[in-house]
Formats: C-alpha cells, structure tokens, sequence
DNA sequence: GTCGTTTATGTAAACGATTGCCTCTATCGT
DNA sequence: ACGATAGAGGCAATCGTTTACATAAACGAC
C-alpha cells in the first residue's frame, strides 16, 4: 500500500501532474471544475504531498533549525515556545536540537541541520570560545542568528537582554534595601552572558557601594543542585554577604533551599536575586527577585533578522540588546517568612 | 556561491558521484587511495551533503516527529528530552511538535509529519474522541505510537503507565495517614489518563473506606492556576476534605498555594498528593507526595514498538501499561511546616 | 590460455514534486 | 473575418542523491 503521490492523483483526475502541482499550491490558477475533480481525487487517495520532493526542488524548507544548550532548561523551553510560535504564523515549521550544553554535540546538530537544507539557523551556543568555529561554519552556509549567547568572533546577527543593565537594576534596588555586601554565584564562565552578568554584577557593586569578595564569587553550573551546594557553607559561615546574587532562577531555587536548610529567614537574613523569571521563580518560597527577559520581543526580533538575512543579502551584524526589567518579589524585600528549619 | 554538490566533490576527486556516495557512505568498500581523495575533496569544498535529496532517493528520512500538548509542561518536557535520547543512540533525529492542546493544531502537526515523510511518529494526544480521527489518519500511512494518554478508537501502539494501579498506591498510602476523604482536582475528562485517574481515584477510594463527595471533584486544566482557582472555595469551607488529590503535579503546586493564602499546614491540616513527580514537585513547600512515571522506560518502549512497527509488518496493537511508583514526601507526612498567612 | 570469480568503478535510471516553455482554444478589437 | 492576446493545460527538464546493472581489471585454478 504505497503512499499516494501526485501522478496517482493526476491520473485519476484525468490531467497532467503539472495541473495537480498548480491547482493544490494555488501557483497558478487552475478552471474551478478541475480544481474541483483534484481535490476530490486528492482526498479520495489521502494525498498528503511529499515536502521531501518539494523541498528538493524548490531549494528551500519553509523550516528553521534551532539550537539550545538545554531544553529542559525552563528560560530555554519558553524561549522556544516565543520562537514556534512567531514561526508558526509565517508559516515556517521549527526543527528543535538539543545541544546538551557539550560543543561536540552541538556542532554535530549544526551539520545535520546544515546538511538537512533548513532555511535559516537559531542558536544560543553553548560556550563562548568552543561553539565558535562550528557557529561560523554553518553561518558560512545558511543564515545564523545567536539568541541569548553569542560564541566569540562570530559575525552573526545576535539578539538578547542588556546584562549589564540588569546588573545595574539589580544592584541599585539591593543597595535600596539595604545591602552592604553581596556574594556572586554562576556557571563556569564559559559563555558571553554569565561573563557579561559576573563583570556588570562587580562594576556595579563599586558603583553602589557594596562590598565583593573573591571567596563570595561562586562558578558551577546553571542548576539547582550547583545554587544549594555553592551556597551552603558561604551562608553557614560567621561572615556571610548580606545578599546573594544568582546568575539566574535555577541557582537562586537552590540558594532558597540551603537557606532554609539553615534556618536563614528571606529576605530579613540574607536577601536573594534570580534571573530570567521563569515561572517558578514566583512560586517558591519565598517568590524570588528576578530580572525578567522580554522573551517574546526576542524571538521576534530573532525571526525579523532571519527573515531579513534570508530575503536580502544584508547580513548585517545586528547587535540587539533589549531592556531588561526588575520584577521585585518577596526574596528581596517585605516581611521575614518564618521559614522550617 | 552555490552549496557544493556531490557532482562538485566528484570531479575534484576524479571520481564518479556513485564511487563518492560509496565512499562517504561507506555502503560499499572504495579502494584506500580513492577514498582518501574524496574525503580530502569533500573538505575543501565544505561539502555537506544533502540529506532532502538522500531521503527522496532512499525513501527514509531517519527521523521520527513527536507530538505533544505542550511542551512548557515540565512533564512533557522531561518525556521529551528522553525520546531524544534514546532516539539519538538509534542515529535517528526528532522533529518536535507542539499541539497546544488543540485538536486543530494537532491535525495539522500530524498532516505536515506525514508529508515530511518521517518515518515514525509519537504522540501524546491532547483528546480523548478529537484527536482520533487524526491519529487514525496518520497511522495509516506510518507507524504511530501513543504515549501517556491515547485517543479512542485507534488502533495504534500504546505505552504509559497504569493509572488505576497508580491511584491505588495513593489512596492506600493516604488511608494509611489516616485519611477519612479526599478531593478530586482535574483537567476536563477529555483524555485517557485524565478520565483512568478519575476512575481509579473514586474506586480506591470507596475500597480503603475514604469518603468522596459530588462537589470535592474540580474539573479544569493541567496548570498551577486552575490548582489555586479551583481550590480556593472548597479549602476555606468549613466541612473540607482530609486529602487533596490532584491530577497532576501543577495542580498541586496551585493547592499548596491555596493552603498557603488560607493558613492551612500541610499535612497537618490538610495533605495534598500530585501525579508525574516533575522536578519542581520536589521543591515547593512542602515537597509534594507524587507518583513517578518511569520516563526513561516509557521513551525505550516507544521507540522500540516504532522500530518494530517500522521493521515488520507487526502492528500488533502493543498496549504497555508500566508500574508506577509512590514518591512520599512532607506534603502527605512529616510535622507540621508554619507557612506564612 | 580459458574460464569463473572477485573487486572496484562507472552509467544512468529512479525518487516526487515544481516550473519554464510550448500548444491549443476561446475571446476580443477592429 | 482575421490577427492578437490571454487563459488553461501539458511536456519534460530539473533538484542531488542512491543504487541496480554493466563493465573492466585482476587473480587463481585447471
């Protein structure tokens, strides 16, 4: 029971495949009455098309690859959901790879996605220096844009949220609350944006007034697991900040964990910020400071500059960082919460 | 600057295109030299073949679609990194889709994999009667294997876990924490799983002696805010429940809010179960009592019921219902946690 | 030396759709 | 009434691979 294919449907509604081809894309038009007698042949054989054909011929997808270090990540799955979502409406389907935060996996992802003809890449690489080289590669064939993270002399469009700015929001408001001091935790800096977090988190630290120490500054991995660990014995020493700045929401859900591990209250204790307001970060205990991405903007910036690289020849290295914005919760400010030992 | 074709490699390498199809394919043996030259060929020119083309020609495509309702739903999420998985160890790629829970969207998903020409498809559909004549429609033309929930009548492999036992290992365990009656919080019964908890939720219930009630059961959808909404009113009623169970875990992050806005202590005042044990179920407060799907299992099973589907002519109707296992945790045991007003 | 047999390579026909170009009718203007 | 023009549809080339079949060379056995 071979699948249907557009001579099955011509012969049966006694025309040629090229009338198939121009009635059901609607390329050319077709007389109403043998428009009619193709669909009804097209139905009657469950024709469905083979975009497989197609695409050979037209030499394009209609499909965009995208690549992510983590899809389990929660600040990742939405921005994928924001990127479908605008793709979808321009009718354009997305192919998803996860790159398991491992260069070696993402660069093979970025040759299958080459290799499968996609019409356009998005990416947020995985490492600064070691996603460079395939980055370039793949941007040599097809049009790449960065989202989020860049990779290092990449010439590609990239779009993404002021992190220094969001240091600055974040800063200025712990210094409103009173801090004097304020620890630094993150992943390994081994991509664009946890380093531009860590250098806009020191810089205006200085600005404000508090107080950094090297044995408060923390590199692991963007993960709960990394925020409880990391934090446990800072937070049980006799000298402990009086904030604890996370280089995102993952870290901070841990760092909330060790504090009521140890019996700290939050924020009258230790106060605690986040980044990217996923959306637990407003249901954990207590509901966490962060700084939310515009997620949505992102994505349809990222899909303008695809569509612009793909249509006409500027591939122009647009360098978009949007405002990022404050969102206060009860980590940082309000009454102490009585939290179990 | 056209993208190199195997044509281009040839006649760099002074071979044929078949010779260099064999070589790079290794479908057949090249002599050493030969295939050296290609190989150095192949490099200069960046050539990365075109896997559209290959698929036209061998009819595979070496990738399998997925289809779930929604893939911000940590549950789905997690299923889905696991179907990667071990897809990936076959040297077999995923084209995720997301449905939005819309029988609509979810046709058209289908539609569009079928015409892909992928070479499998699995799915969790997102109704019970609306999705069928899809899933019926796809499974025609590819094998199709239905994941967690199935639409009715389709007669396609089926692999999840078993809800009724999964029930059972809740009301004994709440019976044994001394229960007397329970709620019963829901999506719509408009798929599978829903409708079995249900079911097996009212029949364990009656068998260990645990009271249920007409206006203790809340039908709405799988999120953190029907969880709240649906809650509310019952909660600060005077005659409630002694138990809260819930549909899934997302439902009981928005009870546990509820109990939280009232005063209520869990477990003390009042338990709370969920259902999929999503990572976050670990970390609210307190840590909820859950049931855990045995994912990795779930992803093994389909895969191989697809490859068996794909490799003989066995459509066996497979319906693999995996055990579920009972996560205790504070939300159903433990002293009593303060939680703030 | 002849006849298999093996091995490496080439030739050309698919795969299923799209589309440039051509033909045939019907319609219109003068 | 005749040529011009437009509209509808068909023919066949094309996209880049893979692979059945053909060929040719090399080798050994007799």
């Amino acid at each position: 029971m071979r699948k249907a294919t557009i001579r099955d449907v011509a012969e049966r509604a006694g025309v040629s495949t090229a009338t198939v081809s121009r009635a059901l894309s609607g390329s050319r038009p077709v007389s109403e009455e043998v428009a009619a007698a193709i669909r009804r042949a097209a139905d009657e054989l469950g024709y469905s098309g083979n975009i497989i054909a197609s695409s050979l011929r037209r030499n394009r997808t209609d499909t965009i690859g995208m690549v992510v270090p983590s899809i389990a990540n929660p600040f990742f799955t939405s921005l994928v959901v924001n990127v479908e979502h605008v793709l979808s409406q321009r009718g354009l389907q997305l192919f998803l790879c996860d790159s398991r935060s491992d260069p070696a996996v993402e660069a093979q992802r970025l040759r299958s996605l080459v290799s499968r003809q996609v019409d356009g890449i998005i990416i947020s690489p995985c490492h600064g220096e070691r996603s460079a080289d395939a980055v370039r590669a793949s941007a040599r064939a097809i049009p790449v844009v960065q989202l989020d993270r860049f990779a290092l002399d990449t010439h590609t469009d990239w779009v993404g949220v002021d992190d220094d700015a969001a240091q600055a929001l974040l800063m200025d408001h712990l210094a409103a609350q009173g801090a004097r001091s304020a620890a630094f935790i993150s992943s390994e800096l081994t991509n664009s944006s946890t380093e531009l977090r860590r250098a806009g988190f020191f810089r205006h630290a200085a600005r404000v007034g508090i107080e950094t120490r090297e044995e408060w500054t923390q590199l692991g991995d963007y993960s709960i697991d990394w925020g409880r660990e990391s934090s446990r014995a800072m937070l049980s020493s006799a000298s402990r900040p009086d904030a604890v700045v996370c280089a995102d929401d993952l870290i901070a859900l841990g760092v909330l964990q060790s504090c009521q591990a140890l019996g700290l209250a939050v924020p009258s204790d230790i106060m605690v910020t986040g980044f990217d307001d996923i959306p637990f970060s407003a249901l954990s205990n207590p509901p966490i400071t962060t700084i939310r991405q515009p997620q949505e903007r992102i994505a349809a910036e990222a899909t303008r500059l695809l569509d612009q690289a793909m249509n006409t020849d500027l591939t122009g290295t647009a360098h978009i960082a949007l405002k990022p914005e404050l969102v206060v919760r009860q980590s940082t400010v309000g009454q102490a919460r009585v939290t179990a030992p």
